[in-house]
RNA sequence: GGGCCCGUGGCUCAGCCUGGUCAGAGCGCCCGCCUGAUAAGCGGGAGGUCCGGGGUUCGAAGCCCCGCGGGCCCA
């Protein structure tokens, strides 16, 4: 039986607890789950957020765009796998960990701590980070598996990311090379590309010019720029382009003369930077420049230089590279192949060698300043090239510079040792793979990841650090044979001492992995591991098979894989969008995902970033505290596409809000009367149920929605699903459909129109509250347990299935035609309005004008409805006679008439109006303008009017409606009659009566209003439930109305 | 420097693909209405160079080009 609710008034945060408490006591989740288990599979796979510690709104919209997913699909009947994941490995737990330890260094951690230890603490960060994440995604409703995330740091996994290391071996796509990278020399280890992106920050550095001589000649230099002094110890070429043109320039300095070569372009500027004065002496293309050499101007200070210069015959000369730019510096390119990525490049093209004379920790291992800190020899440089006489300029520059995104140290390009995994070689693959097999919400996203794909290069995948999945590579001491582990097992064979412990007795990381020497099957020798651990990047793109525990569990992937969908913020398209494909076209030659949809940020109001310097930062936790669940997770599906940004507001948020309430509301009301009258919704047959027009058309209009609802998120176009919900409830259901039925509740007893009304109502909600609740999955189990649940035999509202259209109720016509209705009624209210006649005062008749056969059919068979909405003792269509403006139909003179069209207008606009109406009625026209003759229709103008003063126009989409505003006596009556009535349940209701009170009414009021009255007494006695009304002294409970010139006394009558 | 996306009343957005009714809605503001869903609800009004400039077209918020501003990514 439907109750009487206990919360009459919308309380987010107390419904929900409530809800949450019946969910926990049921073990409602898994119930639900069980229910779908033999369902067809859904893979979903959730791209794991790195366990920081804490969820922001962004992290927040992504679970609830998962969720609402995950709902969805299991009420369509999918089996929906929904494991969570935590990405918990990397350099930014491990920099927590250093700093909660107190550690500067990295040799600390093997010095200080030791390895053990501090993976020990790496882990209970991780697992304490996870626990207090889960928590704060649960409380946004999540439902996932939260007993059984996946956690890229179980042993499960990191075998899945040897097995993937593996089949990159056999297939030739592991590679160990050198390449110069970005280094952070704090944290000692390298970085790649991904890791650096976004993390340039502005930096003063020196901006030096210095003078190379040139060998053999007096007085003559190559002028350099650069703006990372300590690496010209590594100088070993000067690059020019080839195409540009270079000068030599007679340059004036201190009273000396001598010659510097620079880009052409460039001189100017140079010599203005420089403070010297000078002319070109010469000019030449940069191609001609080629294989100069000059004299390295640490040649003394670095004895390697000495033997480059002699072993290669590049070294210290004049090489061409197409990367030169006449941007900044002299258009002479300081090239050091161990310390930038393009200067390695060309120095591979040149045969020069990879020199890098730094450690670690960046500190130079020979020469002048060795055991000095790179950073800090900059300005020793520049003092010794001074006192050399090669300085010509030093001064600072602001610019862009990378920084370690962890530890905020300013990082330097570095050549070292890595291991890749050659993406080059398989690029083609994975953008066909993807245009066969995955499809992109929106669609354009796709374009914008091919091109990151494009632009890719090898995937460095080595770490030098702890907190990894450790590289499964092992090097024979003996032989430099290379063998990479693919399996637990496959390393317990090969070991030299045996393993005796289990799988699960082990921890495949660091130090425990390191302890295991493999015999090398080639000679026989000891194979240590490799040191590093992989990129963390690496961990989560193979999250799609390494969440199955695949390889060591092969059933889940052979069902399963690829997932059918993955949602993730729009800064994952080249991260891990990509990162899973690249990992998966290594391993299985073919994409890891079917359909992948993007979305955007969380902003401020104002569109500003959240961050904590501008003390914006909005919490989750707050959303929830202050406003509930549901309304949260309904606006951060309705504030925007979900592909843009989403500006965070309370605004909205309380609009959302608004509408909810508006929902309960409503139930009240239904709750209310059917919980009176005990309602059985099975115990009725709707076929035999006097449906009124109202009813069919809200019962069409909640099926139509269904596929609203339903397109908008097979679509990724979640506004248009929330929008529409939002739509029926506030304007279909609460502004129109309550409005119309309100009076059918007040009838007695069984009368089949007010089981009709109930029924219906209890239908849209059994439909409604579908539809709402992967948005809204509170509210709509709270009322679903007290509206629905009692005569569907299902506990909870998510155990239901997705609502099917009922084609049988779609009556397209009939909502067209409701539709039009509402147009005349507002119109009509709006004409009322100017016509300062209150709605409580009947008017005599409301005239329709239209053309339209739709809206005339509405008039006709929706005019009980007009008639009671406005008020009007009657509503038709007509013509109203009137004075006539004509105008020229531009949308219609344009497409026929083209060039002429304005010619036309004019003319049209010279005509006597009703005489040119009035041909047109008839039919065509022709006439000849500046001798051209055209034929002019009825369509071609637009007719404006005046009207007769006893009627009051307003126009609406198909016409316009005329309210006649003659006011009769019996029109006084009624309306009078309606303001005491108004007044008097005003009273009951301040008198708290119950609803079934009878009470006896007085009246003191003016000899007009008595007689007006004296025929309505029957009415307001009917309404008001009087036994009685007297025009007699005000008794009982009193109150003035100088509205109506009276008093009024009303008393509760015991029966 | 390149790719993709966004730029519409004070605010948040719809419309743009498939050019043509005075460019829509909600919030906010002003005025009014309703009253047994009621510390709610409803109606009306004011308010817009549709980022700017060109072009295509009889006609552009919409299509094309060039700018400007913002976002993400890349260099």
């Amino acid at each position: 039986m439907i109750k009487e609710p206990e919360m009459r008034e919308y309380n987010p945060q107390v419904l929900e607890e409530k809800v949450e408490a019946f969910w926990k006591e049921n073990d409602v989740y898994n119930k639900v789950k069980k229910a779908r288990e033999n369902g067809p599979d859904y893979y979903f796979l959730d791209g794991p957020p790195y366990v920081s510690g804490a969820i922001h709104l962004g992290t927040a919209w992504n679970k609830i765009i998962k969720d609402m997913v995950i709902r969805f699909r299991t009420m369509q009947g999918y089996n929906v796998r929904r494991q969570p994941g935590f990405d918990m490995h990397g350099l930014p737990i491990e920099v927590k960990v250093e700093q909660a330890l107190g550690l500067k260094y990295k040799k600390d951690i093997e010095e200080k701590v030791g390895v053990e230890n501090f993976i020990k603490k790496c882990r209970e960060f991780a697992l304490t980070n996870l626990k207090i994440m889960t928590e704060q995604f649960k409380m946004l409703g999540v439902w996932m598996d939260w007993d059984n995330p996946y956690m890229t740091i179980k042993n499960e996994y990191i075998e899945s990311a040897w097995f993937t290391l593996k089949k990159a071996w056999e297939k030739g796509l592991l590679e160990k090379d050198q390449r110069v990278l970005h280094w952070c020399p704090r944290c000692e280890t390298a970085l790649a590309e991904h890791e650096v992106r976004g993390e340039y920050k502005i930096r003063e550095d020196p901006s030096i010019y210095v003078k190379f001589p040139v060998e053999g000649k007096e007085n003559e230099y190559l002028l350099i720029w650069t703006t990372t002094p300590w690496t010209l110890p590594a100088n070993l070429a000067v690059t020019v382009h080839p195409e540009y043109e270079y000068a030599k320039v007679k340059v004036f300095l201190d009273g000396k003369e001598e010659y510097w070569i620079i880009a052409k372009a460039l001189v100017e500027k140079v010599l203005h930077e420089a403070g010297a004065k000078g002319e070109i002496v010469e000019e030449f293309k940069g191609e001609e420049l080629e294989g100069i050499r000059y004299v390295h101007p640490f040649l003394e200070e670095y004895p390697r230089q000495k033997e480059f210069r002699e072993k290669y015959e590049w070294a210290h000369r004049v090489i061409l590279g197409e990367h030169v730019t006449l941007g900044e510096g002299t258009g002479l390119v300081h090239t050091a192949p161990g310390h930038g990525e393009e200067d390695f490049e060309i120095g591979k093209q040149y045969g020069l060698p990879i020199y890098s004379p730094l450690d670690d920790e960046g500190r130079y291992v020979e020469g002048k300043w060795e055991g000095k800190f790179v950073k800090d020899a900059d300005p020793e440089i520049i003092e010794y090239l001074k006192e050399k006489g090669l300085l010509v300029k030093a001064g600072t520059i602001e610019h862009k510079y990378p920084h370690c995104w962890r530890c905020k140290t300013p990082l330097i390009f570095r050549a070292t040792d890595q291991w890749f995994l050659k993406i080059s070689k398989v690029k083609d693959k994975i953008i066909e793979e993807n245009d066969k097999n995955v499809t992109w919400y929106p669609d354009w996203v796709k374009i914008r990841y091919d091109n990151g794909v494009m632009n890719s290069g090898d995937w460095c995948i080595s770490r030098q650090r702890y907190w990894g999945i450790p590289l499964p590579i092992w090097v024979c001491e003996e032989c430099g044979n290379i063998h990479v582990v693919g399996s637990f097992d496959e390393l317990k064979e090969m070991s030299k001492e045996p393993i005796e412990k289990d799988f699960h007795e082990v921890d495949l990381h660091k130090p425990w992995v390191d302890t295991v020497t493999l015999k090398c099957p080639k000679c026989g020798g000891d194979m240590k591991r490799v040191k590093d651990v992989l990129d963390v990047w690496f961990d989560s793109g193979i999250a799609s098979w390494a969440s199955l525990d695949y390889p060591r569990r092969k059933d889940l992937f052979e069902r399963l894989w690829p997932a059918d969908f993955i949602v993730e913020g729009e800064d994952q398209v080249t991260k891990w969008f990509y990162s899973q494909q690249a990992a998966s076209v290594v391993a299985f030659d073919t994409v890891p995902y079917k359909k992948v949809a993007m979305h955007g940020y969380v902003l401020d109001e104002k569109g500003d970033k959240m961050s904590k310097s501008l003390g914006n930062i909005i919490r989750p936790e707050e959303v929830v505290q202050k406003e509930g669940r549901d309304p949260f997770r309904f606006y951060m599906l309705w504030a925007t596409t979900p592909w843009e940004n989403l500006r965070f507001s309370w605004k909205g948020l309380a609009q959302v809000k608004r509408m909810l309430n508006i929902l309960w509301n409503v139930y009240i009301l239904a709750s209310t009367y059917m919980s009176l009258d005990k309602f059985d919704p099975t115990k009725v047959n709707p076929e035999e149920l006097p449906f009124r027009e109202e009813d069919r058309w809200i019962l069409s209009r909640v099926n139509t929605l269904i596929d609203a609802v339903e397109d908008g998120i097979e679509t990724f176009y979640l506004t248009r699903a929330t929008r529409a919900i939002e739509y029926f409830v506030i304007e279909d259901l609460s502004r129109w459909y309550v409005r119309l039925i309100r009076k059918r509740l007040w009838i007695e007893k069984d009368d089949p129109d007010k089981l009709a009304a109930y029924w219906t109502l209890w239908k849209v909600f059994d439909v409604l509250l579908r539809l709402m609740a992967p948005f809204t999955p509170y509210i709509t189990e709270e009322i679903y347990q007290n509206l629905i649940r009692p005569f569907s035999g299902k506990e909870s509202v998510h155990l239901e299935d997705w609502p099917k259209k009922d084609e049988s109720w779609v009556d397209e016509e009939l909502e067209r035609e409701m539709e039009i209705v509402r147009k005349i009624v507002e119109a009509g209210s709006a004409a009322r309005q100017r016509a300062k006649i209150k709605l409580r005062y009947p008017v005599r008749q409301i005239l329709i004008e239209t053309e339209d056969e739709t809206t005339k059919k509405a008039v006709e068979r929706l005019n009980y409805l007009l008639k009671d909405q406005l008020n009007a003792k009657e509503v038709k269509v007509a013509k109203v006679e009137r004075e006539i403006r004509v105008k020229p139909n531009f949308a219609k003179l344009g497409p026929h008439f083209k060039g002429d069209a304005k010619l036309i207008a004019k003319w049209i606009e010279e005509q006597d109006d009703r005489e040119l109406y009035e041909k047109l009625m008839q039919g065509k026209l022709k006439v000849e303008i500046e001798g051209k003759e055209f034929t002019i229709e009825r369509e071609h103008i637009v007719v404006e009017e005046e009207l007769p003063d006893f009627l009051v126009g307003e126009e609406f989409d198909h016409g316009k409606v005329f309210v006649d505003k003659t006011l009769t006596r019996e029109l006084m009556m009624e309306g009078l009659a309606r303001e005491f009535v108004r007044r008097i349940q005003e009273m009951r209701k301040q008198l708290d009566l119950d609803v079934n009170d009878r009470i006896m009414v007085y009246i003191e009021t003016t000899e007009e209003n008595k007689e007006l009255l004296q025929n309505m007494l029957d009415y307001i006695k009917g309404e008001t439930r009087a036994v009685d009304v007297r025009f007699e002294e005000a008794k009982g409970y009193v109150v003035e109305w100088p509205e109506v010139e009276a008093k009024i006394g009303i008393e509760k009558v015991e029966s």
